[in-house]
RNA sequence: GGCCCCGUGGUGUAGCGGUUUAACAUGUCGCCCUGUCACGGCGAAGAUCGUCAGUUCAAAUCUGAUCGGGGUCGCCA
């Protein structure tokens, strides 16, 4: 192996232009690719800019002419050469600089390389566990240096809009205190206090705001937050949160600075102009009309409720559902009148996932005839009417689902979903963005049987809500809000409360007594007596939003190490079990289960 | 915790009870080749089919368990 002694590296691979042609330049990368002609040898040579080609041949450089013949993919060199511009039939117009390439008069082999287990480039179909354990290898694909420069550029974007908007990047601490509410904590053991344990925070609500408390007025932070739940492709156990808090600002405001934020972050990092101000839509219109609190805007179908044409009919499925309360909605899927029995039956059970018990469908035929499986119930008057009222076109398909409201929300909601996948409805270029406000205060817990905070114990109510906290807490909305960004939340927010009473109302409200609230929010409810601004913050998953900027459907891909779903580190093989000195100093004693099987 | 899917040379797949000494592509190695850029030509090596147990005359192929991975519901902003 050889050093770069004596040689400097003078230029980019992906860089060399027009402006090099003629120039004696010192490049260094990787090997992407050797094609030996026998008495020629091309070398893609890559670095983190791009690629270009780099030719050993004996007519310059006898010594890195034989030099070349051992070179194999990923070895690391170091060339010295002269930039000429390619003959006009030899010219690679697939590649950024392929009308130059650089002829080798020095060539050095800084480093030999094992053949990878898979091809450094992008577009390759390889298991994602072999790119997990091999992450270093997977990195180095172009592909995936995009999304981490993306990264970069989103991340510089947000700090400089901050600072030049006069916030403080204040860090908050990793190891703090576990808070039962929410999601499940990690948990760090104490050494040095017996039987204690740290928590690894979920985000750093509570410090941001004892932060407006103590006086810093603006504050957010590019901080890691860990949750210890299952994870999905777009959820990972530790992940990045960009986190703010501003006092002496009301809702308006703050929505207002946030539009302006991504409107920068999108167009410093991808020149794409985002609307400001951004389109809005109530909690209640986006479950009514999208049956998402999170609805993806980048195509219409929204529903119709449809309970009013059927509930006099003969239909008993409809009528007895409507008698309990229940609702009848629908949706118009365009052009799919021609959809396959089977594949209707396929929908059936595709909305029983989400508590459905079935699913009406009427078919308008190109024709003028329709087709469905209640005609005889419903007669054939009802669904042109409500064919009508919803504005069917001729091969068009009508999809209704009766049932609770909660149930027929999310089912057709998530129907909509579907059909607009299957019916390839969904512009992947369009960035469709909206604000969803007026969140409700509190949602009802099956399982606990009482109230819970819907965003957090700490969000403000409506003030015209808040007589209502005590007789009514399911009609009272909180000043909260979320962004969306095609059907993605990436940013979800409040207003808090800073007044004593009002937050005893909502401990209340959620059957919090004093002595809990005070066990559980205690020093946060003291600092509060001193001097609390109104205020409120924000948070935006950096990872969705990332990964939507990089056209990813896994925030994986824009992580530089990932977890998979079983929260393991496939190339450090992280977590693993530890010494038993370790656990002794942590006072912690483990039941191992591999240790009963020997 | 529930449900679904996957696990075959380095990589990606095929084979899904016995004509399989497990096939194909790609990669790897060797020889040849001075204009390729997924270079090309010829040749070679390389997997006992995740693991364990069972059914069977016979298992990559069927069954069960187990491990690993993915998706999803629950959970989780």
């Amino acid at each position: 192996m050889e050093t770069m002694k004596g040689l400097q590296r003078t230029n980019n691979c992906g860089t060399i232009s027009e402006a090099e042609v003629g120039k004696e330049v010192v490049l260094c990368g990787w090997v992407e690719r050797r094609r030996d002609h026998g008495g020629l040898i091309f070398i893609d040579l890559r670095d983190r800019s791009g690629v270009v080609q780099v030719v050993a041949s004996p007519d310059h450089d006898m010594d890195s002419f034989h030099k070349a013949e051992d070179v194999r993919n990923e070895y690391v060199l170091c060339v010295r050469g002269k930039v000429s511009k390619r003959d006009q039939e030899a010219i690679n117009p697939n590649l950024a600089t392929g009308h130059y390439e650089v002829y080798c008069d020095e060539l050095r082999v800084l480093n030999a390389a094992k053949t990878p287990p898979f091809y450094i480039q992008d577009n390759i179909d390889v298991d994602e566990n072999i790119r997990l354990k091999y992450r270093y290898l997977d990195l180095r694909r172009p592909e995936m240096q995009k999304n981490l420069i993306l990264r970069h550029k989103v991340t510089k974007a947000m700090r400089d809009y901050f600072d030049s908007h006069d916030f403080l990047e204040i860090e908050t601490p990793m190891l703090t205190k576990s808070t039962p509410e929410g999601a499940r904590d990690y948990l760090v053991p104490s050494r040095v206090n017996a039987g204690a344990f740290y928590a690894l925070p979920q985000s750093p609500q509570i410090f941001k705001q004892i932060l407006m408390v103590a006086g810093y007025e603006k504050y957010f932070q590019i901080v890691r937050c860990f949750r210890d739940e299952d994870l999905r492709a777009d959820r990972q156990p530790e992940f990045t949160q960009m986190d703010l808090e501003m006092s002496f600002v009301d809702q308006e405001q703050m929505l207002s600075m946030l539009e302006n934020m991504i409107h920068h972050v999108f167009k410093t990092t991808m020149g794409v102009e985002t609307p400001v101000p951004m389109p809005r839509i109530t909690w209640d219109e986006a479950m009514d009309k999208y049956g998402s609190d999170k609805p993806d805007l980048r195509f219409g179908m929204e529903f119709s409720n449809v309970t009013e044409f059927v509930k006099d009919t003969e239909f008993k499925v409809f009528r007895s559902v409507i008698e309990k309360g229940g609702v009848v909605k629908g949706i118009i899927v365009p052009g799919d009148a021609g959809i396959p029995r089977r594949e209707l039956d396929d929908l059936v059970d595709y909305v029983g996932q989400f508590g459905a018990k079935g699913l009406a469908w009427a078919c308008f035929n190109e024709d003028g005839s329709i087709k469905s499986q209640i005609m005889k119930f419903l007669g054939e008057d009802t669904i042109r009417n409500i064919g009508k009222a919803m504005n069917a076109q001729p091969g068009d398909l009508l999809l209704m689902i009766a049932d609770k409201p909660a149930v027929v929300t999310r089912a057709l909601g998530e129907l909509r979903l579907e059909m607009a996948r299957r019916m390839n409805m969904i512009d992947e270029n369009k960035l469709a963005f909206t604000w969803v406000t007026d969140f409700p205060m509190f949602e009802y817990s099956e399982e606990e049987k009482r109230y819970v905070a819907m965003h957090h114990p700490f969000t403000m109510p409506r003030e015209e809500d808040l007589d209502k906290l005590e007789s009514d807490p399911a009609s009272v909305k909180a000043i909260a809000y979320d962004m969306v960004l095609n059907g993605v939340e990436i940013g979800g927010g409040s207003m808090r409360i800073y007044q004593s009473d009002v937050q005893e109302k909502v401990f209340k409200a959620i059957g919090l007594t004093e002595e809990e609230s005070r066990a559980k929010f205690g020093f946060m409810l003291d600092a509060f007596k001193f001097g609390a601004p109104p205020h409120g913050g924000c948070a935006f998953g950096l990872d969705r939003l990332v990964m939507l900027m990089a056209k990813r459907n896994s925030i994986r891909d824009v992580i530089a190490f990932p977890k998979t779903q079983s929260a393991s580190d496939l190339m450090c093989q992280a977590p693993s079990e530890v010494a038993p000195k370790q656990l002794r100093e942590l006072h912690i004693k483990v039941d191992n289960p591999k240790e009963k099987l020997v």
